[in-house]
DNA sequence: CCCATTTTGTTGCTGAGTGCAACAGTTTGA
DNA sequence: TCAAACTGTTGCACTCAGCAACAAAATGGG
């Protein structure tokens, strides 16, 4: 194996790639990570704008727009319309996309915990911690 | 932000990117994450055949195939030949390969430091060493 | 009040990356 | 001995992301 476990980029990518397995187990074939965050994102700042998105998810705008397209084909979101700005056409989450969150979320925390059964719960706590500090999410 | 930052697999994900960047900085540009892995794992188990690089990376043999080849263009390895088997031709690494190593690891792990600063000393062991047993790799 | 500049969403193009299917050469095992 | 399995390889198709360019709309300095 040599110096490669050291690296913690390398681990880390091992580990993305261990959560990665445990969503898709979680949520139908076809949504993706991105299409989730996305979701939960409009969910907790409604009238986000697709620009501001895409600035947050670090993509292109265009390759946004592509996302949500997605998101709207699903029928979890529609493209709704600002009264101030007529150029802006932010996503609006809708009944089915609020069902589907709460249909999905508990089932990704549930194989979460499943996927990390090898740390006990306070070192998952402890390893959460971490990344949200790493990731500058300080509480 | 909402529920996104409690899901473990967004942290992993967040961690994963800034540290792409961490490696990115430190090594030339055009080799990529996995052409270091493969040059490391050739490094630590000489020999090792195309296929078992494929499996190990979990990627298909045709990817290994391409991922090999790039190795080879910029010379840091080359295809030997197995004295058993007239099939497998494996990767074996060249000077200039071995010298690639010696003189990239250094810095990655200086980037890797310098990208988890926010981190103290012992907070970084103890997330490489959850990541690790995550990861299967104990110690 | 204008008109140049910026912003937003969008589309087409391109390049990178991957898996699958198929193949020839080689080895294995019943 | 010969069918099956394995290794490396190539071609094809598909996905994904960024860049450039565009129209419509908003903005701001003169």
């Amino acid at each position: 194996m040599g110096a490669l476990g050291q690296l913690l980029g390398y681990n880390l990518r091992r580990g993305q790639l261990l959560l990665f397995e445990s969503f898709s187990e979680a949520v139908p074939a076809g949504i993706t990570p991105a299409q989730l965050t996305i979701l939960l994102l409009i969910a907790a700042n409604p009238g986000i704008k697709q620009t501001t998105l895409a600035a947050v998810l670090d993509v292109d705008r265009s390759t946004m727009v592509r996302l949500v397209d997605r998101c709207a084909e699903l029928r979890f979101v529609r493209r709704g319309s600002s009264r101030t700005d007529r150029r802006v056409a932010p996503p609006v989450l809708t009944e089915r996309g609020r069902a589907f969150i709460d249909a999905v979320m508990p089932e990704i925390l549930r194989k979460e915990l499943e996927y990390t059964s090898v740390l006990t719960p306070s070192e998952r706590a402890e390893l959460t911690r971490l990344l949200r500090k790493l990731n500058a999410l300080e509480d």
